[in-house]
DNA sequence: ACCCATACTGCCAAAAACTGTCAGGATGTT
DNA sequence: AACATCCTGACAGTTTTTGGCAGTATGGGT
């Protein structure tokens, strides 16, 4: 096995394995004599990467060179830290565990030192108005959004009246205290929003929209866009 | 040279040279002969780089295994993009603007799918009472949160009473409407919330209370959960 | 302080890997 | 079609790497 082959899959060892890890242990890995591996761990720190090695203890990957160079700044820390959190907060629990996951993936490559801050930061959040719990429909809908496929459902609108609608969903809103679904209403043959409580039955449809999803979008924004420049009259809204 | 240094070098230049390039260029600023780039490229190929090649254009380096092992799933995507555009509506300018850098410093770690993903999320966020801008004094706050040093100001209480207040600030917390600062009040010698906009000339001590903020966060909350706990009584508050 | 576990480094002969030259074939662009 | 460039095999000579051995240094626990 050639060498540059064996620093790759010893830089993942040192992910994947606990640490500390001893030379013996690595070495039983690679499938080469501790010698080398000692000069492999040489050819690696030499290669940039900071790993720590205390006698009768083992070996930390401190710093991996093959983690970002990206470093945030401590403010940059903390949008990320309250921004997150305000996810959690979002009424949406498959979104606050995403959160929790890319928080955690975040921190995991950032020195200790900045770890720290992270863990500590001095902003937080906190809502007195709790948003509703999501309804169950969220995550089909934000699916059908994401693979521009279209979605069938009956629609009670501010009247009471109950209406089937087949629309092309384009995007999903978190307002204050709701969450909102603006899409293209095969109905109404125009751009709609929906306020996802006063959907009933939604299912994905057989049929797609791509790939127009983000140019629909796109003119959707712009005709909000245009409204709101034009006055104060409220956009239309089911 | 260590052809294994030499494959480090390899995607160095791959990065920061533009592309496509040519094995000729390459194996000139390796110092080594072509055959031996064609070489070299199938090692980092065999390493996981994804490196297209095309006759008579040049090499591009398509996907870099140095790049983070680490990959957001889309729905950990949305949660960022979701977060940080809370954080740009938070009303703190400097945290908005680091909302913005951080959204793209990741952004620009993603493989070019992932990132179009992230501009086009789904999800998004849109707050009709927005927060009132925040007071000029926050940055100061932060700064002082961060470095557990002391802070003098006046504040205005519920009643209109004004008083002169050192506290050790905590935390800040952004509510729905408004920003407040969890603090230990010397003057009163006890946890107090302050409201930010109550606050008047607002200065960094010479007195620091390192290293004790983040045991007296932990305090703070314990105590405002033990109070929420207890019933419907709301905190006190200055 | 002592003991144990483990990191660390130099040396050397044998083994393995690598190199550049040469030749020839394939492919993308204009 | 012409040109530029990717791609791959073969081979003799060169360079690098390996494992075993020996000895030193160091961190942590008792």
């Amino acid at each position: 096995m050639a060498k540059s082959d064996r620093l790759f899959r010893l830089l993942t060892a040192f992910r994947l394995l606990p640490q500390p890890i001893t030379a013996a242990r690595l070495a039983q890995e690679m499938n080469v004599s501790e010698r080398t591996l000692y000069r492999d761990i040489e050819s690696l720190r030499v290669g940039g990467a900071l790993i720590d090695g205390a006698a009768g203890v083992g070996y930390r990957l401190t710093e991996d060179p093959a983690l970002p160079p990206q470093m945030f700044t401590r403010l940059e820390v903390e949008a990320l830290v309250l921004g997150l959190a305000e996810v959690r907060q979002a009424g949406d629990p498959a979104l606050a565990k995403a959160a929790e996951m890319a928080m955690a993936k975040i921190t995991a490559t950032l020195p200790e030192r900045v770890q720290r801050q992270a863990i500590h930061a001095v902003s937080q959040t906190y809502r007195f108005e709790k948003r509703p719990a999501a309804p169950a429909h969220l995550g089909l809908i934000r699916e059908c959004c994401w693979e521009e496929r279209m979605l069938d459902m009956s629609y009670t609108d501010a009247t009471g009246e109950v209406s089937l609608r087949r629309v092309w969903p384009l995007s999903v809103v978190f307002l204050d205290h709701m969450l909102m679904l603006l899409a293209y209403c095969t109905l109404r043959q125009d751009f709609r929003k929906f306020m996802l409580h006063r959907m009933q039955d939604v299912t994905a449809a057989e049929s797609y929209f791509r790939p127009r999803r983000v140019p629909l979008l796109r003119e959707f924004h712009a005709q909000l866009r245009g409204q709101t420049g034009s006055g104060a009259r409220k956009p239309a809204q089911s």
